[in-house]
DNA sequence: GTGGTCTAGACCACC
DNA sequence: GTGGTCTAGACCACC
């Protein structure tokens, strides 16, 4: 699985790469039990300081995702117990998407059918790396401002 | 309106305050062509330096919001010609917030049922604060470690 | 008496072990003078290499829990000449502990009680395994982010 | 506030700096809104680098205990809205330490008043430093190891 | 060889 | 001036 980071983002590296492996996990490109990079691999591969990707790790564990021992490195969990809710944070960030929605004219089925893209994203793509996302996020340059 | 900011929260000021206006604006609690607070007035109501208002103004106008004229201060835009497709970052939030929701076992039509809720907030609420938007979320961000 | 150890458990095997087997001695599933496993075997059934599991026992010894003959492998002591005291280490732990409970509000008489339970723990259930253990605490120590 | 490090301690210097200030809380030597010193004050009083005090900040912060915010520094929560419940690491701890009791030949009883001690640690002792706590753990040497 | 900790020093965002 | 991020490099515990 490819890390790609945007070094002009706001977002800190360390959460960027928490967020692509998250996906990872999510569209099945990370399965149960399978072992990730090492923290100096990842690094190297990416150009960054190991101490940032043990920051990634870091959170990913601590937020029940992944786990990690010194003999073995790290790996996804097999069993993620969560309790079927949206964590806070992501209900506030939906609650934004959501408004801006709103105000862009975006009515309640057309969203539906952004969020279903997402939803499949990865349900036969397993394998073929980004087939379903690439589609969904060339860049609008038409809008006033982004 | 009244915007509140959460002290404990990692998201910067001038950032809650843009949030919470794009929210105001998308549930019509404010109107097109409303006039909002001047940058002192509110600073001053809100305790914060009129710096960090004004970076929020900045955002918002930059964003396609609001427009200010020297002469009146800040209004809502009457017309925002968006071309009805989500921002960038808000395609970003979107997709981490479906990740996670499927990692989390949510189904899609669950998802949805969640979405809705949003949607409707502030369809019948309209000039009654915040009514829809307390039931949706327990919103004690200040509760420690989800 | 079987030793569980927790793969996603920041605390190293060795101390794992260490803890799981000073348990045993406590509730009575070890006997004073019973023999304990070898390290080969205890290494082998539990799929960990052996030095873990001699680490574990050297500690063990070290603390006046256990002894070791040539002959006859390790054996849990019969008479432990401890002077009724916490050992150090014990009394940090439950400084920490009572600071803990006292910030999340729980009163002495009720943090009583939490002791009680554990101090009853393996009273009957002797030769049961972990009978009594088991009803104490939701013990899915795998569970993410408390 | 004196935050006094172990360097032998095999615990991270961010967890004991984490402890001692979880203490300081519990104890009422921090009180609630109190302010932190700055991460670089301390680091600099304590001889140890800023990352490794960002470090104890940042868990803390998660923790709920206090929070941070870049203009005004750390300083202690006013509400820590806590459910009146030992964490899962606590209740860990607490069993460990109840099991190693039973060993040393401890009775329920008097393992409360050694609990008793704790719990009364900053009651009259506000402004006075460590006056209870210094007499609870002079170190036994007798012990057969420690 | 692995992740975890720690350092000294740098730069950045927010104010 | 504050906390937050990041680096390059070191050493350590566990294995």
């Amino acid at each position: 699985m490819i890390i790609a980071i945007n070094e002009y983002s706001d977002v800190p590296i360390y959460q960027q790469i928490r967020n692509q492996i998250v996906l990872g996990i999510s569209d099945g490109r990370l399965s149960p039990g399978e072992q990730l990079p090492t923290v100096r691999a990842l690094a190297q591969e990416m150009g960054v300081s190991s101490m940032t990707v043990n920051k990634a790790y870091q959170m990913l564990k601590q937020e029940g995702y992944i786990f990690t021992d010194r003999r073995n490195g790290a790996r996804v969990r097999e069993e993620m117990n969560f309790n079927r809710e949206l964590s806070l944070e992501a209900k506030e960030m939906l609650e934004r998407v959501i408004s801006e929605a709103k105000i862009r004219g975006i009515e309640q089925e057309e969203f539906f059918e952004i969020c279903r893209n997402y939803f499949d994203a990865g349900k036969e793509a397993v394998g073929q790396e980004t087939a379903g996302k690439r589609d969904l996020e060339k860049k609008d340059a038409s809008d006033p401002a982004e």
